[in-house]
RNA sequence: GGGGGCAUGCUAGAGCGGUCAAAUAGGGCAGACUGUAAAUCUGUUGGCUAUGCCUACGGUGGUUCGAAUCCAUCUGCCCCCA
């Protein structure tokens, strides 16, 4: 079997390396300790997200050993890496909480067997991964300790270069002490959980390599230990957007957030051009089937795009859902029963239905509309459909004359559905 | 500590006393075309009980018949000097 590092390197994972060679042998040798971190911001992570867990799943099924840290310190400074502002500061309590959801999802990839702030000396031996958060070693930091057992190995010059740093201080965006300080923090843990749980290898978006380098430097400064880096390439959609955005926002793991059809819609509406890439990305399918799929053109191209939907939204919320999310969006773009599917649902009382609500009111109550005006606007421009007939009458009032088997279906422009259930009383 | 500058809608960014719900671009939404793709074209993009009304140009208070535009003050951010 190719070694780990090959796997990664052929599914694109890999933009930089302390070392190619040391770094495969390293894997290809040795049951490795390695880490990433995440960030605590909010209490689910999103697709961008997937790329680092991938990654730390293949690297866990070839048989290393996964820690994922969560950044519970160093959230509360906030992060200047690419950012043109500073990222709010967050409560302990809040921290906490976000952990709380974030690590639920990673074990969904990753097999992960303690609990949050939860460090015991007995799990050091667990074969399972970690979760950790760096607000444990973090918050008991002394200043002065710490400017002197870390900060010493540390030149201003140097830290300067690096491109986060740099930009605010050009751009005269401003970059404040605290956030200055983050270098020294995030090489520190790497250095702590080199100590502790003899991490050797830790992987991050490219935009950390600065920061991961700190660490290495740090590690090999302090221990006078060679250990190691691994950077992904930061993932855009072809049309240059950020990976995971959409019209809603952010296409996040947690089912409430995103429920599992509309995850699957993401990965189905994705630009020809990304199929084969994130194929290779986000499912662990071979790498033959993935080439050939990614050979398809024109329309069979949507055979590989509901693959990669369908593999993705498996790994996400399980087989169940994945597969009624598939059944739902083949209903609703395939011409099957409409009915049959899965879509965002809501029960009116017959009460209401038998006095009428109007057109505008309703598509705004259920969300498919911003604002009545916005429906207003929907309707309008005729994006407003009931039962898939178009309408067009901003005056129209919705009344129990349109029901279909007691429900109704809502549709705004092409692709957003919503069911109503009437519910008699 | 001293001097100067900036704060506008989802974002960037015009406006500098009335004609401003506010140019322009990007983004979003809708329509046409299509393959639930891309590109392109068109419309739209604060709210509402909708030919009108309300809320908005960092906060507050003034000047004025009238302010995003002028003045005072507060807050935040930036630059230069020390």
């Amino acid at each position: 079997m190719d070694n780990v590092f090959e796997v990664l390197n052929e599914r694109g994972f890999i933009k930089q390396t302390t070392n190619a060679e040391q770094v495969a042998r390293l894997l290809g040798e040795e049951q490795v300790a390695y880490y990433v971190g995440f960030d605590p911001t909010a209490s689910s992570l999103h697709v961008g997200s997937l790329v680092p867990i991938m990654a730390m799943a293949h690297l866990q099924r070839a048989g290393h050993k996964p820690i994922a840290i969560i950044g519970g310190g160093t959230t509360m400074i906030g992060d200047p890496t690419d950012k043109t502002e500073m990222r709010p500061m967050l409560s302990l309590e809040q921290i906490s909480t976000n952990s709380k959801g974030i690590l639920a999802q990673l074990q969904r990839y990753l097999n992960l067997d303690n609990g949050i702030a939860n460090n015991e000396e007995s799990q050091i031996a667990s074969k399972a991964g970690r979760f950790l958060n760096n607000a444990d070693w973090l918050l008991s930091v002394n200043y002065i300790e710490f400017l002197r057992d870390i900060g010493k190995h540390f030149r201003v010059n140097e830290m300067i270069q690096a491109k986060g740093y740099q930009q605010r201080l050009d751009r005269e965006l401003g970059l404040s002490f605290l956030e200055f300080n983050y270098q020294l923090l995030q090489a520190y843990d790497y250095l702590c959980l080199f100590q502790k749980y003899a991490c050797r290898l830790q992987l991050g978006g490219d935009d950390q390599w600065g920061n991961i380098l700190a660490g290495v430097d740090l590690v090999r400064r302090v221990e006078g230990e060679r250990v190691h880096a691994v950077t992904f390439p930061l993932l855009t959609t072809a049309s240059g957007a950020k990976m995971g955005k959409t019209a809603g926002g952010a296409v996040w793991l947690d089912a409430e957030r995103t429920s599992p059809y509309e995850f699957y819609q993401y990965w189905i509406n994705v630009d020809d051009r990304d199929v084969s890439r994130f194929l290779a990305y986000f499912t662990f399918l071979p790498m033959d089937e993935i080439r050939r799929l990614g050979n398809l053109e024109d329309e069979a191209i949507r055979e590989a795009k509901e693959v990669l939907a369908y593999q993705a939204t498996k790994l996400a919320h399980g087989k169940a859902e994945a597969d009624k999310a598939q059944a739902a969006s083949r209903a609703a773009f395939g011409g099957g029963n409409l009915d049959e599917a899965e879509m965002p649902t809501t029960v009116i009382t017959s009460e209401r239905l038998d006095i009428g609500i109007p057109i505008m009111m309703l598509f705004h109550e259920v969300g498919l509309a911003n604002s009545r005006s916005d429906a207003r606007r929907l309707i309008q421009q005729g994006g407003a459909y009931i039962n898939e007939k178009q309408c067009r009458a901003i005056d129209m009032v919705v009344d129990t004359d349109l029901l279909e088997e007691n429900a109704l279906l809502l549709r705004a422009g092409k692709k957003r559905y919503h069911r109503i259930i009437i519910k008699e009383n």
